[in-house]
DNA sequence: AATCTACATTATAATAATTCTAAACTATTG
DNA sequence: CAATAGTTTAGAATTATTATAATGTAGATT
């Protein structure tokens, strides 16, 4: 998946045209062996870095919503305060670290497929996702 | 549970001043048949409405948190851009509709009892949420 | 009941995250 | 290369939230 890939073709077949900004955004996001989980402050800081010029910031959040939109990225809410981005855009549930702030993927064997009885009529369900939020284990003074 | 409540023994229990705007905001918040989700300006609107005089919003949200803190309301996250608060403090999973932003509280039956097979180590579990998103289903022109 | 004191409320300012604006810039098309 | 539509940018505006500091009040002490 990562290698020197074509992200120029991958912009321009979603019809976003190939900017700098955007090219390195891509390399920053998807030229690498795992997805993770951002702010927009991370990735700011991210791309200034491989970057010798500046980006503004609301290139970066331009761009990260019109990722967003085109599937390329996903939002993930667990805090209210603040916009986590995942660049696993595939179902799946987390585990939230309350001490870190961390979000750590779960992958299919984590946890069983989730039943859901009840239907609300004339709606259909877009994702069914679980949050589990761990904490430091501090009850170990048996 | 509702009826006319003894807010100022429940405030002095966990040791907050019954204060008229807490007492006032009890009502708002418990003084009713069921739970249900807020959003700050919701209650702000809401206290407004059963006052005669105005409340300030710093009072609020120092009393929501005040009131999360001491386990009357819980926050709920759904939105990175606002927060929903729930006077059900119980474990429970969520609907959210897409369309009109409306929570739904899920009870027992609806969801399966969720099994989690992942551990992360030093670390223990403080909840497990699920969040059901659910939207329209425009898809009825066959 | 008058006084005291710690805690609360308030209006307002400050901060933080996000979005808007409008001018300058650039990728693509012809 | 020019024209054009889409893009980036700095900075202003907006929104949600938190901090500040003066004023007010609940509950205790006299
Ligand atoms: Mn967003
Ligand atoms: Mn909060
Ligand atoms: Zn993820
Ligand atoms: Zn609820």
């Amino acid at each position: 998946m990562p290698k020197n890939c074509n992200f120029i073709e991958k912009l321009r077949e979603v019809g976003l045209r190939p900017t700098k900004q955007r090219i390195k955004m891509c390399e920053v996001l998807y030229n690498r062996e795992k997805t993770f989980h951002f702010t927009i402050n991370d990735l700011v800081k991210m791309i200034s870095e491989k970057m010798n010029e500046k980006i503004s910031l609301a290139t970066v959040y331009n761009t990260v919503h019109a990722f967003e939109k085109k599937g390329y990225l996903k939002e993930i809410s667990i805090d209210s305060h603040k916009s986590y981005f995942d660049t696993n855009t595939s179902a799946h549930h987390h585990f939230f670290d309350e001490d870190t702030h961390e979000l750590i993927d779960c992958d299919e064997s984590d946890i069983d497929k989730i039943n859901i009885r009840k239907n609300i009529t004339g709606k259909k369900i877009n994702s069914v996702e679980v949050l589990v939020r761990v904490a430091s284990d501090n009850q170990n003074q048996k």
